[in-house]
DNA sequence: TCCTATTAGTTGTATGTACAATTAATGTAT
DNA sequence: ATACATTAATTGTACATACAACTAATAGGA
């Protein structure tokens, strides 16, 4: 659906350079809002989600914090309390850093990996990964969006 | 910079449109991170400066609140809560809509329209805007962000 | 008309975000 | 070694978001 429609503008955006900038963050709020519909079954938000799969990353070594937010989509949330979250849960496990006792290393559990799996291979995770969308033109989009951050 | 150097990953995405989902989100929080200290000066939001926006499409006529709504970029947000801080400092009005009592009418000041003025000259503003960008390239990411919702 | 359903807006609450302040550990210069 | 700056993580707080519950007004059918 165009963006005048869904925003039911009257008239044009003032350039296609503003409407891009508005396009974007209204197709990543509609995308987040999907999201956090498809991973409430789970009782995850996409903020943990990404830390586990973060993690899952690191596996099986263990990240500590400053690395978890160098890697988080939106940096703008706080690490250490999403981390308490997962805790909670356990589905991560923390411990102290040998080398520098400031540091906390954190570490997903088997269970954290399990509960990734079960979503992955999950019909709405699925679906939104398909999207319909050519390769091609995603290709694209990813290096401008690139682009764009400069 | 790329997406992967900017999420520090080791390994590519699985497919380029997975890549799309997580760079249109990581783009949207770095905009808005942006946008928000832009704004701070001006002591508003970007959801305030959103629903100004809408008003200022309106005037000089009203918005209800389900037409705000309907009309903000983030539609997660409540636009009882955002109009009530404008209210407070003086950039719209409220009154009763006549033909039907549960409606109220939210329409934008000379304050309010001074504000958005003074932002959009701003210097940060004009560099937002800016963004040393393509305008054709703008043109088919806008095309294919709408595909995209769909 | 009366009853019920629907609609618009507001309010309550748990959780999340933005940002500053704090605590504790380490690095570095003298 | 001591003092000071820097760094990593945590905590406090005001505000925002997600979502359900609530209030009040209107619409529509028997």
């Amino acid at each position: 659906m165009k963006l005048e429609e869904a925003l039911k503008q009257k008239k044009p955006f003032e350039s296609e350079i503003q409407k891009l900038l508005i396009n974007i963050n209204f197709t990543s709020s509609w995308f987040n809002a999907l999201f956090l519909q498809t991973l409430k079954p789970f009782d995850i938000t996409p903020a943990q989600f990404n830390v586990l799969r973060i993690l899952k990353g690191a596996y099986p070594e263990s990240y500590c914090n400053q690395q978890i937010t160098e890697r988080m989509v939106d940096r703008s949330s706080n690490s250490t309390r999403i981390v308490d979250k997962l805790l909670k849960k356990k589905l991560i496990v923390r411990k102290e850093h040998k080398a520098d006792r400031r540091l906390v290393d954190i570490k997903i559990t088997p269970l954290g990996l399990d509960l990734l799996q079960q979503i992955e291979v999950s019909a709405p995770m699925k679906k939104m990964k398909v999207a319909q969308f050519n390769a091609e033109k995603a290709k694209l989009m990813n290096e401008w969006l690139d682009e764009m951050r400069m």
